[in-house]
DNA sequence: GCCAACGTTGGC
DNA sequence: GCCAACGTTGGC
């Protein structure tokens, strides 16, 4: 089993939205980049874990987690035209980008800032969360840093 | 295949 | 709002 971090803007999809969706589950959908693409297709699997993260917002932070509830299968956002998601150059039988369905485990006892996170650079040495410019919304996590962050979460 | 221009992400 | 970093696009 692997774990993960996946990045979501608060103001869009937090994740006490997650936590009202009906059976707590929700498709990760939206997703419009090949690295994390071929993650999803290669290496994420249905019972892997994940943080969930808040990007882009006041305090940028490790929020929660999450299980992985589904292999990978077409996002149907990028057939829908009315989607911001929608994407007219991929088509139905070759589609090009694809989503996982995640559901809802629990907080963490409190979030753990990007800024705090930052403090702990020697334990989470190559943690691509840190790394300047990293962009990918999704990251994979080595089973030693999600120790260590949960260690963080309970001191 | 190179690379400049452009768009997006995301912390601050 | 700024800007650095990175991905994508498209001309050649």
């Amino acid at each position: 089993m692997a774990y993960w971090l996946m990045k979501s803007e608060p103001d869009c999809f937090s994740i006490d939205d997650l936590a009202a969706r009906p059976r707590r589950r929700e498709g990760w959908d939206g997703v419009r980049n090949y690295q994390v693409r071929n993650m999803f297709r290669d290496q994420m699997k249905q019972g892997d874990l994940a943080f969930f993260y808040h990007s882009s917002c006041a305090v940028p932070a490790i929020v929660g987690i999450m299980k992985i509830a589904s292999n990978a299968y077409p996002d149907p956002t990028q057939f829908d035209p009315k989607s911001d998601h929608y994407d007219p150059k991929s088509r139905p039988e070759e589609p090009r980008w694809l989503q996982v369905d995640v559901e809802f485990q629990r907080k963490l006892e409190r979030p753990i800032p990007l800024s705090e996170l930052r403090e702990h650079e020697q334990a989470l040495a190559g943690f691509k969360l840190l790394a300047t410019g990293n962009r990918l919304s999704v990251i994979p996590v080595r089973p030693e840093h999600w120790d260590y962050i949960l260690g963080i979460a309970d001191a």
